[in-house]
DNA sequence: CACTATTCTAGAACGTTATTCTAGTAACGG
DNA sequence: CCGTTACTAGAATAACGTTCTAGAATAGTG
């Protein structure tokens, strides 16, 4: 086509992303992502190759936003307190900025891409990042000795619950307002006495 | 039919659960299930209405059994911290119990029946049962005050985040190990300091 | 025991939707 | 220019969810 098409891959995703927080993605059809944004079945079938794939990549794509959002804070910290705050509130900031993608990825969705490069990439990368950070820490004692594969889910498991209620429509307060009960409590649970 | 049908909608909900683990929601096809469970479609409409009626049903059902276990811990404990930790165990024990309707609730589905009736029963039952056995401890100031909404986030959320993990294969380590850590830690974000 | 209403079962028929196919148009490298 | 690749387009296909019609079991009633 001769106009606006700068860029058909990312209106389609934005349009899918769309569709899917309004109706949920079994119920939104490819015709609907089409009309809305101007592109063809063959031109999703060829970015994408199916609807499922749509909606891996929005997966994906915004774990990665989300990643680097998380870096970027951690970039600005020092010390093990200042580190965990760092990953609640960029977790919480990042959730209220990009409402829309994240309820995708956190209520829409289902475990998109577990099998996935993609998402190994992405997981990997987070190992990486908050690894390399809090090594120091952990070999200087600062931090509890937990079992590692739990420390995830005691720093970020309220969030990720939180905004679940929230971005559902569960509970109306937003999740900005609870950033520092969050940051604390994740600091008081892998805080060494 | 003459034979074996003692409960044909259990037969479709149990055999739909295990398509909906095997493959996901969407990719599981009313035959699939039909061929399964030795039902017709007219059956399974007949039950359900629909494959989002099978999936809101057995959400309900999932969510209800675990209140069912919910409640049965709680009246054997008193105080706040066995309260506590009463609710992280029980759902702990749960969740193992019952892994598929567990990968169900939290990985496979969505947020199904937010909005129907069935589930708005059972929230206000969880708020009904936590509410009556926290409600003296709150007044006695044995729990830290905090934005109500936040509460249950703060005490759940790491295991419901954990299971996620465990349920959809990110991590091997079974919850039922971690089940102190993640009773503990709860006790820890929400008692008077 | 009839008789009727209701529940349940069955599978063919229907319409919609995801996906594939075929073909054409732009962009690009040599 | 020419060949190759990226992209677009929409018709054709195949699968699937849902509806419809009708028959069998069951329960309730006199």
């Amino acid at each position: 086509m001769g106009s606006a098409d700068k860029n058909r891959r990312e209106r389609i995703l934005s349009s899918a992303l769309e569709c899917f927080n309004e109706s949920g993605v079994p119920a939104t059809s490819i015709g609907a992502i089409c009309s809305r944004s101007g592109a063809s079945v063959g031109s999703v079938y060829h970015f994408f190759g199916s609807k499922d794939g749509i909606a891996a990549a929005l997966y994906a794509e915004g774990l990665n936003s989300n990643l680097d959002h998380l870096e970027r804070a951690l970039e600005t910290v020092t010390g093990a307190e200042q580190g965990i705050r760092a990953i609640v509130e960029s977790l919480v900031q990042w959730i209220a900025a990009h409402r829309d993608w994240a309820r995708f990825i956190y209520v829409a969705s289902i475990g998109w891409g577990a099998d996935d490069d993609t998402t190994a990439a992405v997981n990997a990368r987070y190992a990486a990042v908050i690894g390399t950070y809090f090594k120091p820490y952990l070999e200087a004692a600062e931090l509890r000795e937990l079992p590692r594969e739990c420390w995830s889910s005691l720093v970020v498991g309220p969030v990720h619950d939180y905004a679940r209620r929230w971005l559902s429509g569960q509970v109306p307060v937003d999740i900005t307002h609870h950033a520092d009960v969050f940051a604390s409590a994740a600091w008081n649970a892998v805080r060494r006495l």
